[in-house]
DNA sequence: CACTTGACCTGTCCGC
DNA sequence: TGCGGACAGGTCAAGT
């Protein structure tokens, strides 16, 4: 559910509150979370300091003063949650059960507190939703020297950090593959649409997913934009207009955006760095509306599945076209 | 080679 | 109330 909008809004969070910090210490519970973080590359990361955050595609990339690069990807349900010094005025002070798990994490099996905390969101309308952390689905944490800390939470394990060179991280081969940033202004509307072109077998859905056509797409937005230049996302690509892939891009852009503007989609898991869900969905036009009725021609929003996602779509604003152009 | 499906995980929701 | 199973969706490996 990270997609390019959540990510980049991670990313702008994260620019504001850790740039500049020193790390002290990093501590992760499984090997999965951050695959390659034995004990002789911690050198690499503890006292160095935060240079840039940058963003490609759904990664995240945390510039260090080592030369090393913390890449890091959150997959469906990953967090990268910022917890400023309790000590330093307002702020982040987490109570809402009211049950702080005071235990301060020592050793770096035993992170996971036998305290749940607070279920994310629990009745209240407001934008936050962290509990007390860590939680049991934190992975990681990188402590900073002033006492604050970035918690790196995932619930489902797919996600992980990466410890790179900064100057290989170009180099990685899931780098190297990522096609053009949409919102980048020099990709125009006939480079998106020869990309397009070369998954001609496919559904356009499937290759508006695809990663090595263009980068940071993901189920919403897909739907989303789809949605908004009429087009049946189970059309083959080579049955969709040049003219239908050019309002494509136009409206993919619009929908990210306005999730960008609004901080992005929250559907249950997806926070930002300060733990504060987005609002997109408050807005979103057909994705996870099924049942509910179009804005445009009032037919009732229909879920199938498309590329083996869950797929949401107005069946009369978009037909689905059979020929080959 | 091009494309589709399954696996990776855990929490939630639905029906019985 | 409890329980089994379907479902959620980003990405890669395996299968067609």
């Amino acid at each position: 559910m990270p997609e390019l909008p959540e990510v980049e809004t991670v990313r702008l969070g994260l620019s504001r509150l850790i740039i500049g910090k020193v790390i002290s210490s990093v501590r992760h519970d499984n090997p999965k979370s951050f695959p390659n973080a034995p004990q002789e590359v911690k050198e690499f990361i503890t006292q160095a300091h935060i240079l840039e955050i940058r963003r490609r595609a759904k990664v995240l990339l945390i510039d260090l003063s080592s030369d090393y690069t913390l890449v890091i990807h959150l997959k469906m349900t990953g967090q990268l949650v910022f917890i400023g010094n309790k000590h330093q005025g307002k702020g982040k002070s987490n109570k809402l059960l009211g049950k702080a798990p005071k235990t301060p994490v020592t050793s770096t099996l035993s992170l996971i507190p036998s305290e749940p905390s607070a279920r994310f969101g629990a009745g209240h309308p407001s934008s936050s939703l962290t509990g007390e952390l860590p939680d049991k689905s934190t992975r990681v944490v990188i402590n900073f020297a002033d006492g604050s800390k970035l918690f790196f939470n995932d619930q489902r394990k797919f996600g992980w950090v990466k410890l790179f060179p900064s100057i290989e991280v170009p180099n990685i081969n899931f780098m190297q593959k990522f096609g053009p940033e949409p919102l980048e202004e020099n990709l125009t509307a006939s480079d998106f649409i020869l990309r397009i072109r070369k998954r001609a077998g496919t559904t356009i859905k499937a290759a508006l997913l695809d990663q090595t056509v263009i980068a940071g797409v993901g189920n919403i937005y897909a739907d989303e934009s789809l949605w908004g230049a009429k087009i049946h996302p189970a059309t083959k690509v080579n049955a969709v207009s040049d003219a239908k892939l050019k309002t494509l891009l136009r409206e993919l852009r619009l929908v990210l955006n306005l999730a960008l503007d609004l901080g992005g989609s929250t559907d249950r898991n997806y926070v930002d760095a300060e733990g504060k869900k987005g609002s997109y969905l408050n807005f979103a036009r057909v994705f996870r509306r099924d049942g509910k009725l179009c804005i445009r021609c009032e037919s009732e929003i229909i879920k199938i599945r498309v590329a083996g996602r869950g797929t949401h779509l107005c069946p009369i604003c978009q037909k689905i076209v059979e020929k080959s152009l």
